[in-house]
DNA sequence: GTGGCAAAGTGTACGGCGTCCACAACAAGC
DNA sequence: GCTTGTTGTGGACGCCGTACACTTTGCCAC
């Protein structure tokens, strides 16, 4: 492989960097993953990467295109990490039960990220950006859905199982995801922010059984 | 009353401005009130009040001091607006409804209050900093009440009219605030960002529905 | 090969930001 | 009326995002 993309300093022998767009974009992930949404900052992106500041200007159209583009791969990131929850959930035989772990195995995916990467999951949702039927694949994880997305397949299984009425079907994406993305916000920078482990876990899954009796 | 406060304009006859905190304070409010809490810029919010930049470290030691300032505000002005909705909330002879309309009442103000004044509500929490105990009156409504001690007040009067039980009872603001502020979230800079009012109506309906159902 | 061209870097510069320091204008008390 | 502490001014610094003009480079047609 090329020496250039290994090293951090800004020791560049040849004058193309190759793959700067990436390297950038690896950078501001790097940023956001420790500082969130405000770290990443167009000039450091480009220092990390050894490059002029405007060098960065033949791969995104601004600091908002740049991180736009974090905010892409750290929504990704969330999907891979609630997939993976997905397949660490208990099994079952009665489908309906496996379809309300499913669900709940999403709603703890979430939970973990924000938890786990607050830096990411901030940058995530920092700038408004419609995801929904998004069908753009640098927001998705290994299923190639979004995490908007893999919860809907969650319901549906509900549905499927017969645990969820047919009729409360539309729209329930946003009921489940009202309140566990607003329990996030609570723990990362609300007055849940200095609660511990024990005490986020049991209101998590208070919330996820109040979603689960609720919808 | 001194006419250099009604003036927008940089006249100002004397040297000294008077009251120049407030001035800075409510210039930052309105910058924030219309454009979040990234418009909440220092220098503009001295522009606005006739002074040099610097006047504004006699009075706050940092820009992030001015934004805790024009933050405690916005949840002021947060508290008074679920208090004019408890207000005009549907009474009932019969307590236990009574309590619920109330509980209703708190989260539809809460919502009102994040659609009609966005710039505000989302200064309101965009810096982390305790709320639950927090005595300070700058962030109280009327009542001397912040929002998360009206919910409390709400949820202890769904608890006196038996319709929830004392067991479940600590803890539940979170439960509450979780799905509310995340519906919030979710229209203002997520994926309903484009939903219709009805739409949105609906959908605030069914979370409070689930709330009541699942505290 | 070589000449030319588009793509991808560099350099310089501008205005805006938050903030620091030294100084000037003022209000109040001795 | 002079002193002293408070409050506002002026100028400067180092960041930031970004625009414009320039150079270096890889590549393709001849």
């Amino acid at each position: 492989m090329d020496p250039q993309k290994k090293s951090r300093r800004p020791v560049r022998r040849t004058f193309h960097h190759g793959s700067l767009r990436k390297a950038l974009l690896e950078a501001g992930i790097e940023l956001a993953r420790d500082g969130g949404p405000q770290a990443v900052v167009l000039r450091e992106a480009t220092r990390r990467a050894g490059v002029a500041p405007n060098a960065a200007y033949r791969h995104f159209a601004s600091h908002g295109d740049l991180l736009r583009g974090v905010r892409a791969s750290a929504i990704a990131s969330l999907a891979l990490a609630i997939e993976a929850e997905i397949a660490a959930a208990p099994r079952s035989k009665r489908p309906a039960e496996a379809a309300r772990n499913n669900l709940r195995a999403v709603g703890r995916g979430y939970l973990k990220f924000a938890l786990t990467e607050s830096g990411l999951f901030r940058t995530a949702f920092s700038v408004p950006d419609r995801v929904e039927n998004d069908a753009d694949s640098a927001k998705t994880g290994r299923s190639g859905l979004n995490p908007f997305q893999i919860l809907g397949v969650a319901l549906d299984r509900l549905v499927e199982t017969g645990v969820l009425p047919k009729a409360r079907r539309a729209g329930a994406e946003y009921l489940a995801w009202s309140a566990v993305h607003g329990l996030a916000y609570l723990i990362l920078e609300g007055p849940l922010s200095g609660a511990s482990d024990k005490e986020i876990h049991a209101l998590a899954e208070r919330v996820l059984k109040m979603v689960e009796n609720g919808l």
